[in-house]
DNA sequence: CATCGAGACTTGACACCGTCAAGTTAAATT
DNA sequence: AATTTAACTTGACGGTGTCAAGTCTCGATG
């Protein structure tokens, strides 16, 4: 509990619960799962009481939306540190984002079940300011893989097919295999890793 | 409302209320989104109190687990239904399946949605038959995809590569690209369609 | 420094949800 | 016909999101 926090205990002033109402929801899914989420569960972790929260947020979907922003900021960090560490060339760039995709998969699997849960089909519920931000987040983490995707675009086929083509393949494996997870159906015998995988695809781009 | 909803709400014997709150379940889900379903809402609208269908389901997690094995069920009649319709040389065939598996998730959006929210971790909780239906029914359909993948599986991969990179591409399509979704982050311009871009991959097998 | 207004909370209540317990009604069995 | 079992209903509880009204703190103003 940070100084913050204490200071809440205390008083009508957390001095600033917005991040500690996001730190609280990325521990929580951390901790329990990406269902255990809750609105009066961060507040209770931020020191507060559960109508708190809405002073910052416009509803439960907005804080979502905040970690969500959170969580692709981290995404796009993960792919950038497996990037740097290899060779320049597009294929090992490539490879090297695709591998930091499933990392962050892995690692943070409920936070990465929250990010691409089904969305909501009225944005406008949200917060303005907290969809800007979840905009500029995930266009910059998404930037990464079409970055990554560029050198492999062709006159020859259809503007961003490639781009396409990768994101579905490595985030399907991510959906599908990123975490041992419990399966009613699953192809028999192990599972291919996914170095094994993309370049069936990267070999005819 | 059928003739055993009509005797349901005279008397204490539904008739087919297991059957009821299946239907029910999927009609909820097709009118107002995946999130709307709930146990009291199928109870209701089979014409029953809510807490009737705990003599047939373990807890809404057995319900879901039964309304996905019905999915799993359309599924794979899709995706055969499209199989029919094609060619029988295998890239055909997988292509046609390929058609069966987006056309699915298109039209049936919240409960494809439904089918593949993340598991809970623990299936001990769901109803014995119903769990034993859910993974009689989701291996089928994931069967009709393995099966058009055989003809491309060759010794110079690793076992079941190929089935796992079309499940992986054809997958992450659906989920990114399935419906006409708002998106926090897209690719610019229109999206191609997937029979463009499942040839970058199957020209390489 | 005092006052006022806005910001940042708290308390309480409501409807909805899933689950459980106890009770009632209908069907099946003996 | 009586008994047992199946299939419900009713009521309650705790957790959830949201709203309204109220309280406390901070910042602005004179």
């Amino acid at each position: 509990m940070t100084q913050a926090d204490m200071t809440a205990k205390k008083n009508h002033h957390h001095g600033d619960l917005r991040e500690a109402l996001i730190t609280a929801g990325l521990e929580i899914m951390e901790e329990s799962g990406f269902e255990a989420l809750t609105l009066r569960k961060c507040a209770a972790r931020a020191g507060v009481s559960h109508a708190a929260p809405a002073h910052h947020f416009h509803g439960i979907i907005s804080l979502k939306a905040a970690i969500i922003a959170r969580g692709h900021r981290i995404f796009a960090a993960t792919m950038r540190a497996r990037a740097a560490d290899a060779l320049p060339d597009p294929m090992a760039q490539l490879c090297a984002i695709c591998a930091g995709y499933l990392e962050f998969s892995e690692k943070h699997r409920a936070l990465f079940q929250l990010m691409f849960q089904p969305t909501p089909r009225d944005l406008s519920a949200i917060t303005p300011s907290v969809l800007e931000e979840l905009m500029f987040e995930a266009g910059g983490s998404y930037g990464v893989l079409r970055t990554a995707c560029e050198p492999f675009e062709s006159d020859k086929r259809a503007p961003n097919s490639v781009e396409i083509a990768v994101w579905s393949m490595v985030h399907g494996y991510a959906m599908l295999f990123g975490e041992t997870e419990t399966r009613e159906a699953a192809p028999t015998g192990p599972i291919p890793d996914f170095s094994i995988i993309l370049p069936i695809l990267t070999l005819q781009i």
